[in-house]
RNA sequence: UACUACACUUGUUCCC
C-alpha cells in the first residue's frame, strides 16, 4: 500500500485528476486479483489531495475523489477531513473548506482539533472577526465542537494584531469562564499585543500576573519582552529582562 | 511483531 501510494502520488505530481483517477481505477482491478495488496486510505488520500488543486466551483472534483473512496469500501475519516480541509486552504479555498467540513461532519467523521484549529486560523487571516465567531458558533451549536485553549490562541493573537486588545482581554476573560487557564502561550501573545501598542506598564503588568499565576516565563517571553520594550524605547526595561533571562538559565538566541 | 534512528499534523518571539 505505501508503495502504491508513492506510485499514484508521483504521478499525480505531473499528470491530471482524471488521469490520476484511471491509474487509481486500474490498481482497483489488479488489486482485485492480488488479495494480498488493498487499497487504503492514504492511497485514497493522494487522490483527494490533488482534487483539491482544481479550480471547481462546486467541489465537485472533492465529490467525484470521496465517492470514489466509499465505493472502494474505505469510509471517510478525520484524517481525510484534515487532507481536504488542508487542500482547499492551501489554494485559498477557505469558504469551500468551511462548506466541505460541514458537510462531511454530516456524513462521514468531525475534524479533529488539529483540522478545527487550522481552519479557524486560515479564517483569521482571510476573513472578518465576525466570520469566525460565527464559524465557532455554527460548530459549537451544530456539530458539538468547542473551542480549546489553543483556539483561544489563534484568536487573541488575531485581535492583538488588529490592535484590539480591549476584545483579547474580553476573550481572556470568556476562556476563563470555559474553565481554561491560560499558559505561556496566551500570556506571551498578550504581552506582545501590549509591546507593539508600546503600553510598557500594561506590559509590566501582564508580566506580573503571568509569575503569580505560577507559569513561568520561557524564551519567548523573554525575545518578546526584548525586542518589544526596545523597539518602542523602553531600552533600559529591555536590558533589565536580559539580565533577568541570562539569570534564570536562559541562553539569549 | 518488537526495538532503534530519522521524519511528520493546530497557537506566541526571532528567522524567512
Amino acid at each position: 500500500p505505501r508503495f502504491q501510494s508513492s506510485i499514484l502520488q508521483s504521478y499525480a505530481s505531473i499528470s491530471t485528476l482524471d488521469d490520476s483517477i484511471s491509474l487509481f481505477n486500474h490498481m482497483v482491478k489488479r488489486f482485485q486479483t492480488h488479495p494480498s495488496f488493498s487499497l487504503d486510505r492514504s492511497t485514497c488520500h493522494v487522490l483527494l489531495s490533488k482534487s483539491c488543486d482544481s479550480p471547481d466551483p462546486d467541489l465537485s472534483h472533492v465529490h467525484k475523489v470521496l465517492n470514489l473512496m466509499v465505493s472502494n469500501g474505505v469510509s471517510p475519516n478525520s484524517g481525510t477531513v484534515d487532507i481536504a480541509v488542508r487542500g482547499l486552504c492551501s489554494v485559498d479555498r477557505v469558504d469551500d473548506a468551511v462548506l466541505l467540513l460541514k458537510e462531511l461532519s454530516l456524513k462521514h467523521s468531525k475534524p479533529d482539533t488539529y483540522t478545527y484549529n487550522f481552519l479557524v486560523k486560515c479564517l483569521c487571516k482571510t476573513r472578518s472577526l465576525s466570520t469566525v465567531y460565527s464559524f465557532i458558533d455554527d460548530m459549537r451549536s451544530n456539530f458539538g465542537l468547542s473551542p480549546d485553549l489553543v483556539t483561544y490562541t489563534i484568536l487573541i493573537d488575531n485581535v492583538c494584531n488588529s490592535k484590539n486588545l480591549r476584545e483579547a482581554m474580553r476573550l481572556v476573560g470568556v476562556l476563563k469562564d470555559c474553565g481554561f487557564k491560560p499558559d505561556r502561550f496566551v500570556y506571551n501573545t498578550i504581552m506582545k499585543g501590549y509591546c507593539v501598542l508600546s503600553r510598557g506598564s500594561e506590559v509590566m503588568e501582564v508580566y506580573n500576573r503571568m509569575k503569580e499565576e505560577g507559569v513561568e516565563p520561557d524564551l519567548v517571553t523573554y525575545n518578546t519582552l526584548i525586542f518589544g520594550l526596545s523597539k518602542s524605547g523602553r531600552v533600559k526595561e529591555a536590558k533589565k529582562f536580559l539580565r533577568v533571562m541570562v539569570a534564570s538559565g536562559h541562553v539569549p538566541d
